[in-house]
DNA sequence: TTGCAAAATCCCCCATTGTGGTATTGATCC
DNA sequence: GGATCAATACCACAATGGGGGATTTTGCAA
């Protein structure tokens, strides 16, 4: 079974290699390789990859922004980005944006093939010191953990869409014409959210949503 | 230059054999070994580890615990979390305490000495599940990124103190009196505070204020 | 089918809280 | 000595919170 690899990168001799490479080692298979982002969603349409290899570095669409899009529509094509390490708030964005692993730029070939495969086979792998960036990143606080056990409030789905509301700072009656109901059942929605969340006000409640991830 | 190992973990059939494999590996040594972490403090400044291979399940202190304490009193010690992986919501507890490494209690003897030297050198070494698991937290979402380039709102420090208690949920007659100034100066103070963070009331400050970490 | 419970909708009153505009002081900086 | 800004303060009015009570819809179970 062959591995499809697609390629971004925009130096044209980095991505001739690679593509040779891939074509040339025995379970994969680069069907296309291109310089920008550009026309990602046809070029995934036409050579249906497995696996994709992100520059971050690229003209037009960055490798992030790509690597978001393809994660929504495509969610089954793996992302390998390929990176310089010096850069953590970017390695960051591509972790949210769903990439699924992490090569260096200047690993050797064979260390490419290995890290395709992984990720092809559910893996995510990722150089030490990438994994090292991330850990600390982690005991920097600059993270707020959700609880996955946080309490479960049992709002209603309405009452969901009106905390949304809530959180994106409409007033009641901007919230009553958003959802179509009126002032007063807005009024009561809310309270009933209140005592949900047991708090006793507006910020409380916003507060409380945001830091659980309740929206 | 041997690398010195002090291991907390409550099986003592484990915990000996731990001890007995590192203290018969060439370049390693382990002077303690302990089955809970009630004197987690003398043990570490008694054996002076390089290396702590930490169990997460234990009587008394649990590991996480005892990870977050370490961290904060010895910075040098690396932490190697033990972990059982059907648990991500410990491993990113483990992750915010500061732990260095993780490895899986089944892995083989080689694998723990393996990790056991890749954090001593300053690696960050993760089974491909926990790696997969890190990811797909990231990308869920559960994570609030901190752009480090968050502006800086320019809040005076009083405000900053106001802002706190907003936070916290007190209303402006509470604020009044904990900081010792009228009803009214305190509104005035949050006035300033709304411009200045370009919001409109209370629960968008707090919200911009819990969300970019200006607390 | 009936009937119950929970959700969603609506209404009123009234006290408390929050918001917008305006103003005075004192410190600091140029 | 004027400009600037933090800190202080007040008033009028708008928005929110707490207390009721009410009807309709919906899903689920007896």
């Amino acid at each position: 079974m062959e591995i499809r690899v697609i390629i971004f990168e925009d130096n044209k001799l980095v991505r001739d290699a690679m593509q040779a490479i891939l074509n040339g080692t025995p379970g994969y298979h680069c069907p296309g390789a291109y310089p920008d982002g550009n026309r990602w969603e046809l070029a995934i349409q036409r050579s249906n990859p497995d696996v994709v290899l992100m520059d971050i570095e690229m003209p037009g669409l960055n490798g992030i922004e790509i690597t978001g899009l393809i994660a929504e529509k495509f969610p089954d094509v793996k992302v390998l980005i390929q990176t310089v390490f010096n850069d953590s708030e970017r390695i960051f964005q591509a972790l949210c944006a769903g990439a699924s692993g992490y090569i260096l730029k200047n690993d050797p070939p064979g260390k490419y093939l290995e890290a395709i495969k992984e990720v092809w086979d559910g893996g995510a792998p990722m150089n030490t010191t990438v994994a090292k960036k991330i850990l600390g990143f982690f005991s920097n606080k600059n993270v707020i953990l959700v609880t996955p056990s946080s309490h479960d409030y049992q709002l209603s789905d309405r009452e969901k869409e009106l905390l949304k509301c809530m959180i994106d700072g409409d007033d009641f009656k901007r919230i009553a014409d958003k959802l179509f109901i009126s002032y007063e059942t807005v009024r009561t929605h809310v309270k009933h959210i209140y005592k949900k969340l047991h708090v006793a006000s507006r910020s409380e409640a916003v507060m409380k949503a945001v830091q659980q991830g309740l929206i």
